[in-house]
This record gives C-alpha cells, sequence and structure tokens, in this order.
DNA sequence: GTCTATACTGAGATAGAC
DNA sequence: GTCTATCTCAGTATAGAC
C-alpha cells in the first residue's frame, strides 16, 4: 500500500505533494479532493491518480515527507541553539511560521484530529510525526532540566507532551478565534512558567 | 440563515442534533453526511432537511446548543470548586470526559481545524465558544493569582490562551498518537508547573 | 506523463404524496 | 413529520489513446 517513499519521486509528483500538503493543511483530509489539487499543479484529475493511486496513499506520503522535513528543522535546531530554553522557542517558531503564512495547521495536528475517517496507512505515519516530536522534546527538557534552565517539579516525557499539545491547540484556537496570534505567544507564557 | 435556536426545537430535531454532534466530534464537518445523521436517528435522508434546511445550519446549531451546554457545565463548576486550581482541573475533567467516552474531539476544536471550509455563520457559533471559554479562564486564573495559589508571572489572558490550547491540543496528540491518554494528564502536568 | 472519456458512487438538496 | 422519487453535482477511480 503506502511501500512509495517521496524520495523516489520525480518533479511532478513533488508538486502534486506540494499542493496536497497544502490543501490538508488548509482543509484537511476530508476537505479536498483530486480535482483540488489537479486545478493547483495545473494538470488534470487522472494525472494525479498516475502518481499516486489513491487518495490514502498520497496522503501517507504527504505525512511521510513532512513528518521527514520536520525532523530534519529539528536537527538545525540543535545546531543552532545550545540552550534548551532557546530551542523550546526555536520549535515553536517552526509551527508559528506555519501559522502566520496563511494561518495553516500542522499537517499531522490536523490529520491527528481527523483520525477517525483515515486509512490505517496515513494513521501510522500521523503517529510517527508525534512519537518523534514528543521524544525530542522530551530529550530538549530533560537537558534543560539538568542545565538548572527549567524547573524539575514535572517529568520531562510529561512537559514534552503538554508542550506540543498547546502548540497544536494554539493553532486550532487561532483558527476558531480568526486571529492571527499563533503558537509564539502560547510559547512564551508557557515557557516563563517553566522557567527555573 | 442561522436564526434558528436550538431551544425551540421538538425531539426528533433534538435527536438529530444528537448525532451530527456524535458525528461532527469524530469525524468532523467534511466527515460525515445527512445520510449518516439519518442512518443514526433511524429516519430517512430528507427527513433531516426538514429539521434543518442546509448542513451549514446544522452545524451551526449543534456549536450553539453545545457552547450553552458548556457554558453550564462552567457554571456548575464554579458551584462546585472554590480554589482556582480545582476549577482548572475540574476544566480539564470535561475535556477528558468527552475524550475518554469514544476519544472525541471538542465540538468546536474539531470545527476550529476546519474552520477554513466553514459558512460563515457556523465560524460565528465557534468563535463564540473559544471567546467564553476564554473569559471564564482568565477570570479563574486572575481570582488564583490574587489567591495567591497561583504564579503570577504571566498575564491572566496569556495563562487562559495557553490552558485552553493545551486541551485541545492534548485530545489531537491523544488521537495522533492513537492513544487514551487525554487532557487529565496535560493539565495536571501544567498546573504543576503554575502553583505558586 | 498527460490527456479524454467514462464508470460508479455518494453528496446536498428539492418536489410532492401521505 | 416522514416518506419515495428524483435532480444535480462532485467525488474517487479506471480504461485506453497519444
Amino acid at each position: 500500500m503506502s511501500s512509495k517513499h517521496f524520495s523516489e519521486l520525480g518533479d511532478s509528483a513533488s508538486r502534486v505533494l506540494d499542493a496536497a500538503e497544502g490543501l490538508i493543511q488548509q482543509q484537511g483530509y476530508n476537505g479536498f479532493s483530486y480535482d483540488d489539487v489537479a486545478r493547483l499543479v495545473g494538470i488534470k484529475k487522472p494525472s494525479i491518480h498516475h502518481h499516486f493511486a489513491t487518495k490514502a496513499e498520497l496522503a501517507a506520503v504527504v505525512a511521510q515527507r513532512y513528518t521527514h522535513r520536520f525532523r530534519s528543522e529539528l536537527l538545525i535546531i540543535e545546531g543552532r541553539h545550545a540552550k534548551a530554553t532557546d530551542r523550546l522557542l526555536a520549535y515553536a517558531a517552526l509551527f508559528e511560521q506555519r501559522y502566520t503564512q496563511d494561518r495553516g495547521l500542522c499537517v499531522c495536528g490536523m490529520l491527528g484530529a481527523e483520525a477517525a475517517s483515515l486509512a490505517e496507512p496515513v494513521a501510522a505515519e500521523v503517529q510517527l510525526f508525534f512519537r518523534s516530536n514528543l521524544d525530542w522534546l522530551a530529550a530538549v527538557i530533560k537537558e534543560g532540566q539538568q542545565q538548572g534552565l527549567l524547573r524539575s517539579s514535572v517529568k520531562p516525557a510529561a512537559l514534552a507532551e503538554a508542550w506540543h499539545s498547546a502548540m497544536q491547540g494554539a493553532m486550532v484556537l487561532g483558527r476558531g478565534l480568526q486571529s492571527d496570534r499563533g503558537p509564539a505567544q502560547v510559547a512564551k507564557s508557557l515557557l516563563a512558567t517553566l522557567l527555573a
């Protein structure tokens, strides 16, 4: 089924992925069609099927590529920031960028909300996104506590869960309020309560 | 358009609302159909149209009734708990209940995520939900700070935003992870960092 | 790799009988 | 208030030519 990997894709397949990714962020899995993708890419509907036989496969590869890119951004953060507090803010900035551009949600946040209507391979990719985020955050927070930068009253894994939840929720809230206030603001507030 | 008010509805219209509410929590606005509702209620599709002419109107009334009920639950919390910390945990328990029943999302959280594909009257109802939540939370937190129960390093409105975001996000995260860990856990972690 | 053409299904919605 | 019947359109997907 989802044995396809995004690294093996050609140019127009990548453009299809770009379009689908944007549509999922904006409308969700149930809110976009092959025709929407086709219009954005500038080709016809059956050509989309040529690249991705089913909508589920398309979504799975979108999530897969999204997660891969996100993890590479986490690596960049590690290279750029030493302090845990700075890393947490840079993490929030990743979501903030996507949100402030066009109030786009995190691809996997949107898919997570829709999890009940997703095919299993798609849900599996989404799960990987969340796992890798929580692992990364927990490690950052643990370090921050050991460095004495963050309060140690709560376990790293629990704080990681809370931090990531706050980012996802901030975007949902911002959309619901039709507001430009995004996850960066929430991150700033939360970080103030976490400082040692 | 959405001049209809849920208090003026008869018995079977209420059953239609119940079904639609559950479907929105589970699949989202774009993920359910009039036929799904009809099957759940045990009547035929055109009968749904008799009660709610359009899908947008149905969703708007669902959101309206949901917000109304939610606010009444907030009043109950005020009557049952005096301390701000207890109120915050009871608030989280509202979401926890919905989540643990069948991993259902907050109706307005789901609709907020889908805001880009909602008709304006629906989006307006959703906005009211978030506003009333933030107002209530900010008041509770302000009191908690004045009572000396919560740290005062961050403004009540900002903490309210963070708290609510964390609840919404916790449910998205739980779904994405296919896990039963819900907003109550996140609330517990966050509260520990907020204690004075 | 892209197209036209087309199948098939389900969607939201209306007409009109009971 | 509920039904049958029907409309119209959009959705996913396939066949087969270029």
